[in-house]
DNA sequence: CGCGATTTTGACGGCACTCAAGCGCCGTGG
DNA sequence: CCACGGCGCTTGAGTGCCGTCAAAATCGCG
């Protein structure tokens, strides 16, 4: 599961890389935006602290949350193939990230092919993801849907040597609902319920898994 | 609407340029594969007639549709970027196809930038369905799911010059369900309840749209 | 501290899924 | 040529999940 088309995690390695490549780095303020749908594509951003949602409008004007983006992430590489951005992305708390110029990147990965394929490999993610989403979003229930969710956050965090159990939410239920396609009010019976089979413990946007197996039987077929 | 990541609709120009570098034209008999999940991208594969579907294996070993492919369409695209192929892609009827070396591709993109533009604009709008396809399986209704399909579908002939209100569907109302994240029967009560609004004429798998305009206040938002 | 935003919880209804039966179309073989 | 069988399609009945509406509790920002 995950985002589509615009999140990307990164190796360690990779991410040693790239830290090289960034220019300078900025401070995004909560709420504000890192860029729009239809801007054109002029850097990468590797978040160096902090989360950021991206969405689209659909067309009645609400928006609708298509993925999120944690620390140590890359975000804006669905823009290369096209060159203009196809969403929104926002901050959700005060952010820091690194820009990597577009034309900066163009340059090296001629120089330095090792770039090149790091970069492919990271498009490559995304692409697989697609299908994960879709199929998420096509035929699983809510319990599965959450719980997906929640080990997708997981796994994120323990790649960045965060705690794989213990994590704080950093977005409304009411974002989450958007995203997994289901009503706040749906996703709020959905923390109760896993609280009360004691999979996870949740008191607002704290959340400890208290038994990650469970989970992931929850997910099944899926995972 | 549309599918996912695969199929790639050409405007007549563009379609010009592609035809000027098939190297050869293959005959695929219904079922047979024209590439599998993971072998490497070799071809892209323009339709010069018949009809295909893509689909990858859910965990569970059932198949999940990912988009359905008409004559005069490009496939394979989204193996570009990652080097192999994501899904299967399989034909629904006897066809034929123009294959295209990514190789001689790869040569000519540096020769002709025309070319090189003409593909990006084809991922682009790949890139941009992806979006569609997460709000029409996130938050649409069975109603507004069948009507999108169908003016999508439309949409598609009228582009090759067929009619946009009479054609055949060449796929069983279950690879329909699997593309839009519901079950056969729905699918049936859905194409019934369609005739008795008299908004289509449908008889097995054979297709007449009367009343275009209903459809799309059905799709409403999301057109 | 106070107010708006967020979250929880309950009651209720509708849409889509499940299970099941029956029909039509078509290819195969007697 | 017809009988048969299989597959796809339709339709019905019943159920369950999730959305809607509503109210109350809690959080957190100013």
């Amino acid at each position: 599961m995950q985002n589509i088309t615009e999140t990307t995690p990164l190796e360690p390695e990779e991410l040693q890389q790239l830290a090289g490549l960034a220019e300078r780095r900025r401070a995004i303020k909560r709420y504000q935006h890192l860029y729009h749908t239809g801007s054109s594509f002029q850097y990468l951003y590797l978040i160096r602290a902090g989360s950021f949602k991206s969405y689209t409008a659909d067309t009645s004007g609400r928006q609708q949350i298509t993925g999120f983006h944690l620390s140590s992430e890359l975000v804006g590489t669905a823009a290369i193939g096209t060159g203009r951005h196809i969403c929104d992305v926002v901050a959700l708390e005060d952010s820091s990230v690194y820009k990597i110029s577009c034309a900066e990147i163009e340059r090296l990965v001629h120089k330095i092919p090792m770039l090149q394929r790091c970069l492919q490999r990271a498009l490559s993610r995304e692409f697989e993801r697609n299908y994960k989403v879709m199929m998420l979003l096509g035929s699983m229930k809510a319990e599965e849907r959450l719980a997906m969710f929640l080990l997708d956050l997981s796994q994120r965090f323990a790649m960045q040597g965060y705690s794989a159990t213990e994590f704080d939410l950093r977005m409304t239920r009411e974002e989450i609902g958007s995203y997994l396609g289901l009503k706040f009010e749906t996703v709020s019976r959905m923390f109760s319920s896993f609280r009360e089979s004691r999979s996870i413990e949740v008191k607002n946007r704290s959340i400890e898994i208290k038994d990650l197996d469970r989970l992931r039987q929850m997910v099944g077929y899926f995972a």
